[in-house]
DNA sequence: CGACTGTGATGAGGTTACCTCACTATGAGG
DNA sequence: CCTCATAGTGAGGTAACCTCATCACAGTCG
């Protein structure tokens, strides 16, 4: 009786993201994909990044990550320049445009946000927080075990 | 760095869904993709299943909805019926072959999810489901309004 | 009862976001 | 200087989507 009213817990938590995944594509506008977005969060958050960190944040393959700022900077979002600390590799910036559309779109993803969490009490939030935190391991985030 | 700074509540919710989808990746084996394995969920618990519906729950183009049942046909996991209701459609059922698989892959879900569940106390997980329900408007669930 | 409009599935063809492999240029060590 | 590892990219391939057109059937109306 209760699994129809009541869900298991990971089918909760997946509907919970693709809900909050979902007010976000919607708030993107129609030209820039969800993926763009994200690749101009991580640059945006990291200051000049190479692009290999780029594909690793992306969970992409590194030749991937080539077209995905090639796509931003075609755009005018983005602009390359070479690593001072070392000459193959190439870092990626933000430019002005790059930094206003990065800008709306966090502002669009924290007002969904904070509209999809609205519901909730302080104390609630507080406990999902905790909560969520102990979940997510953040696994030494970049490199854990890559197995596939 | 440890967990230097605090992330907001919609990055915890999506890290924490990603590692949850990662991990049921993981055990998915290599011969069936996530999509096909979502696929096979939908169709196993919702009996002889319309190619229409298994688009709407999946969120693809009916059209597409025809390819991902034919992988899955020629895979001899599902067999195709005409329905008795209505002699254009057709509907999807799970062969056996494809209901053992089903079962596994709904068991390799349910271990991982118990595992990364796992950490929480019991108090914790209740919590988190009361909190996630509140988040997830449900959305009229199976049909309602096609948001989009 | 026969034409008209809507719906379910599919054939054909196109797009996109990935991938692997090969190659060049640079860095690091002997 | 020579060798090997590493950062990015050109070339080419694949898989999962999509839209448009087509066919069979359902439901409705004159």
């Amino acid at each position: 009786m209760r699994d129809a009213d009541e869900p298991s817990l990971d089918e909760l938590l997946m509907g919970a993201a693709r809900a909050l995944r979902r007010r976000w594509a919607a708030g993107l506008g129609p030209d820039l994909a969800p993926h763009d977005a994200r690749a101009l969060r991580v640059i945006g958050h990291h200051g000049p990044t190479r692009l290999g960190v780029v594909a690793d944040r992306l969970r992409i393959a590194p030749r991937s990550a080539t077209d995905v700022v090639d796509r931003l900077e075609s755009r005018g979002l983005v602009s390359r320049a070479p690593d001072p600390d070392d000459r193959r590799a190439m870092t990626v910036t933000l430019t002005e445009m790059g930094e206003s559309v990065l800008a709306e779109v966090d502002a669009a993803r924290r007002a969904g946000a904070d509209d999809f969490f609205g519901a909730l009490s302080e104390h609630e939030g507080a406990s999902l927080a905790s909560i969520l935190t102990r979940l997510d391991p953040r696994e030494a985030s970049t490199s854990g075990r890559a197995g596939r």
